[in-house]
DNA sequence: CCCTCGATCAC
DNA sequence: CCTCATATCGAGGG
């Protein structure tokens, strides 16, 4: 597995909740819990991230804020989440990453990849020794600890940085991909979720081992064929994808929880206003054009539906948001009778700048 | 090729 | 009792 590349993947540990520490040190030491509140009622919403004394009362991201109080001890601080401080501390590491490499991809608010190939001759011992720097430079500039994964590509590196944490640093040389793959769980592959490991052990497929043992075409027909190529691929730890710093935005969304349940348009008026106001305001700061709007509905039983029209000219205006979304939810709520809003939200894609933008007449 | 929609992943 | 945002795929219809 030789790439020549040399590939660092960063992962900021239990983000939210340490930067919450970082300026707060009271913090240090009890279980940290931030939230992301819906507002429905006082404890609704889910857990953002917990820290490791969080995680050991059993708090982990994704759980309703409900079921975290419940196994939360007396000490126990419930936070909510501010993006905005997040964002500024996240800026400041990738500051830290440009020092170190050139092409750096943000992939999220606290992860990213770094292609040291140039930094470090494509040699993995120096590749050590820049990774431990870069993890002091973090530490030491913004006081946050990470965990580093180091591979000859993205999906080894990304792999490897889950494989030991926090504050891990965790190197698969070339030569080692197949060993440190094989004894892993398949969902350990990122894009391998609950849905496909389900479907995958009822084949007695449970390690990575086993699955690079299943032939491709086989694959290929339960699984679609790029789902199903790829999954071959990163069986046997190939991924040619480059960490590419610059990629467009393909569509902006926005989705809230409603204060109350919609049984018509009519009861979710004002709300649709507010969220398109909010996608609209995103638009304007991105500068861009778009063409498609949807909308996402999530009823009563979090079922999710979702729905999209397409203009026939590029829109940058509010008006195109809101007179399409609101069309779209009309139409929802005659098609599907009786259902029960509780989520809602609107999306724009199909962007560009308005003179790349292709529109139908184009064609015509 | 384009559009729509559900599904999946993972944040 | 269940947040929020994005990308990607595939199927079905045109």
């Amino acid at each position: 597995m030789a790439t020549g590349r040399v590939i660092f993947h960063v992962d900021c540990d239990y983000f939210f909740a340490q930067a919450e520490e970082l300026r707060n040190p009271s913090l240090k030491g009890k279980p940290v819990v931030v939230c992301v509140y819906s507002g429905r009622t006082p404890d609704s919403g889910a857990v953002g991230t917990a820290n490791y004394p969080a995680r050991k009362l059993g708090i982990h991201s994704g759980m309703p804020i409900a079921f975290a109080k419940k196994k939360a001890t007396p000490g126990t601080v419930f936070l909510p989440v501010d993006l905005p401080h997040y964002s500024a501390v996240s800026g400041k590491i990738v500051r830290v990453f440009q020092e170190f490499a050139a092409k750096v991809e943000k992939t999220s608010i606290d992860e990213a990849f770094l292609d040291v190939s140039q930094e470090t001759n494509g040699d993995f011992s120096a590749a050590r020794e820049l990774a431990l720097k870069l993890k002091h430079g973090i530490k030491g500039k913004t006081g946050i600890t990470v965990s580093v994964g180091v591979g000859p590509n993205k999906l080894v590196a990304k792999i490897a940085s889950g494989h030991q944490k926090p504050d891990g640093l965790t190197i698969v040389q070339p030569e080692k991909v197949r060993d440190f793959l094989s004894a892993l769980d398949v969902e350990k592959i990122p894009g391998i979720g609950g849905k496909t490991s389900a479907k995958l052990r009822e084949m007695n497929v449970n390690t990575v081992k086993d699955l690079a043992s299943v032939p491709v075409a086989v694959l290929v027909e339960n699984f679609g064929r790029a789902r199903g190529a790829f999954m071959h691929n990163a069986s046997l730890g190939i991924d040619e994808s480059e960490v590419t710093s610059e990629r467009e935005r393909k569509q902006l969304s926005i989705i809230r929880t409603l204060k109350q349940d919609a049984k018509n348009p009519a009861e979710m008026e004002g709300f649709l206003k507010e969220i398109s106001e909010k996608l609209f305001e995103r638009v304007k700061a991105e500068g861009v054009f778009f063409r498609t709007v949807s909308i996402i509905a999530i009823d009563s039983r979090l079922g999710h539906f979702t729905r999209s029209k397409t203009l026939e000219s590029p829109a940058n205006s509010f008006e195109a948001i809101h007179s399409t979304a609101r069309a779209l939810f009309e139409s929802f709520f005659s098609e599907k009778k009786g259902v029960v809003l509780r989520r809602g939200g609107v999306g724009v894609a199909n962007l560009g700048e308005p003179k790349n933008q292709k529109s139908l007449s184009d064609f015509a």
